[in-house]
RNA sequence: GGUCGGGUGGCCGAGUGGCUAGGCAGAGCUCUGCAAAAGCUUGUACAGCGGUUCGAAUCCGCUCUCGACCUCCA
């Protein structure tokens, strides 16, 4: 495949040109959620931004199998080095067995991907039923010299795995230049080396959820699914790699490792980070409060907020800044957004009002080069922004045919539906369409309306004319009065 | 302290060694009974100080400043 796009790799930090291994297939691999509790918007806006990646690969024709994972099991190690069992804590807290969390937040978690017209991955493996790949691989790694176990527990060598690659090449950190800041960190007697990270937690008396290892009864260390699950379903390495700017430095680095360690290969040849949602200039956070859910900003019970948006206004306003740059969320800037949402929406659901008349050179021309911009800005480290620019140009276009200020034939009609479709719906996501579909003619009622309303207006009856704009501005439909007569929009 | 990335017009937000990003808000005009919508016109911004260059907001250096990560985080 003749590919022109280009993606910046994490792991070079520059924009490379993007060649897969095995075309036309692609491998793409993406870390998703920790079911134990709700994600929130920040959350939402990594899974929309890697949603937006597999929509433009697979809009330029690869064959993409999409995998994202599901942490319902496993420990993770928290700042003062305790180990941290998340979801039993959760359980514990909602009286609940960790199954039954895990359900509850991941029917949540589909529902959230549902309502902002996220595409559903090819696969989406969970970490419980994948103990048995996740005990392979550390024994790989045990095996390759690079992992020893303790009292029950598992180590990753840091040490020994530095003979023979380099770690922190994502991070660019040096781990021989931290060693003197080493914390005074509880727990970390048993690893021989500070930067060793746990592959595998021996079961401790209150954990909820137990396994069965060669170890003994535990349970898997937080990075390890990831390394067992990528690799069963898309081999020992594949293209592209994604996740969270705050998993680079510790999540992925340890997955390269791991990755190495059993293996000898980075798992992906492209690392692929999305920036962080600020709120008021600070990443959301659980740890400092300052988030909210993503069903408070659609139902407007967010006090952030002064009133309720629409998914796809979201969505938009998240397709407006790039997404590895930080993006900050207020009231001000969604009301921005759905403004410009609103104009490109109307203007793209008039395009079938269009009258045809004969082609215009012109336009086509134009048309053609809106069209190659869209693609050229996508091709571009899936530069959004830059093609959500070249939509509003062709808003413009579409509003000008419609108000027969341009001549536009079917050929250029055609053309305009074609490219929201393609770039707007398709590679974007944007689900623009109406949602409450109409049962009735609503056309031929309006019409009839708007012809009571003109025949008041030629009789110089303003007050009946402007009593009938009112009523259905107030019911949601807005009149708009121009030369060749008066439309409506609903609103 | 280390690593990484920012500081762009009233706000949001791209980009970049010379060519208008775009959106929102504002102003003017056209249209119009009024309004809305739509169309047209309008803003010469790139933290500061030096340097490189014919030319820098874009490259280099320094300063200030903000943020993320450095075993919780998407």
């Amino acid at each position: 495949m003749n590919t022109t796009l280009h993606l910046y790799n994490t792991l070079s930090r520059q924009k490379e040109k993007f060649e897969p291994l095995r075309p036309p297939f692609v491998g793409l691999y993406v870390c998703g959620p920790t079911l134990y509790n709700e994600p929130h918007i920040g959350n939402l806006r990594t899974f929309i931004s890697f949603d937006m990646i597999y929509r433009y690969l697979k809009y330029m024709g690869y064959q993409v199998k999409y995998v994202r994972n599901i942490t319902d099991a496993g420990h993770i190690t928290n700042s003062l080095g305790e180990d941290v069992d998340n979801i039993g804590i959760a359980a514990r807290l909602e009286q609940m067995q960790p199954l039954e969390i895990v359900y509850k937040y991941n029917l949540k978690f589909q529902l959230l991907t549902k309502t902002f017209n996220l595409l559903p991955p090819n696969i989406e493996p969970t970490a419980s039923a994948h103990i048995q790949e996740q005990i392979e691989i550390i024994e790989k790694i045990i095996e390759n010299g690079f992992g020893y176990s303790v009292n029950g527990s598992v180590y990753f060598d840091v040490k020994k795995y530095m003979e023979k690659f380099p770690y922190g090449i994502l991070s660019g950190r040096n781990v021989d230049e931290l060693e003197a800041e080493t914390r005074a960190l509880q727990g970390q007697e048993e690893k021989k080396f500070f930067a060793d990270f746990g592959l595998w937690k021996r079961f401790d008396p209150n954990d909820m959820q137990i396994w069965r290892s060669p170890w003994g009864k535990g349970n898997p260390g937080w990075h390890i699914e990831c390394t067992a699950m990528s690799t069963k379903y898309l081999g020992k390495t594949f293209d592209i790699h994604g996740g969270g700017m705050d998993l680079k430095a510790v999540h992925h680095e340890n997955e390269i490792a791991q990755n190495c360690g059993a293996l000898g290969i980075n798992p992906a040849k492209y690392w692929l980070h999305s920036n962080m949602l600020n709120l008021n200039g600070k990443k959301m956070s659980k740890s400092l409060g300052n988030f909210f859910m993503p069903f408070e900003l659609i139902d407007g019970t967010s006090p952030l907020f002064s009133k309720p948006y629409e998914p796809s206004v979201i969505r938009f306003f998240m397709m407006m800044g790039h997404y590895r740059s930080e993006l900050d969320i207020s009231d001000e800037a969604l009301q921005s957004a759905e403004k410009g949402y609103l104009r490109l929406v109307q203007s793209f659901r008039n395009i079938s009002k269009i009258t045809p008349k004969t082609p215009n050179e012109t336009l086509w021309n134009q048309l053609l080069q809106i069209e190659a911009d869209c693609k050229k800005a996508m091709d571009d480290d899936f530069n959004t922004s830059v093609c959500i620019a070249q939509l509003f140009e062709l808003a413009g276009l579409i509003n000008k045919s419609l108000h027969h200020e341009i001549e536009a034939s079917d050929r250029e009609i055609e053309k305009m539906q074609q490219i929201v479709t393609d770039y707007f719906e398709t590679v974007l996501g944007i689900d623009y369409q109406d949602k409450n579909t109409i049962r009735f003619d609503l056309d031929s009622i309006m019409q009839m309306i708007i012809d009571i309303r003109k025949r008041a207006r030629e009789n110089k009856d303003y007050q009946t004319s402007d009593q009938i704009r009112d009523a259905l501005t107030k019911a949601g439909i807005e009149l708009k009065d121009s030369k060749e007569g008066t439309s409506y929009e609903i609103i």
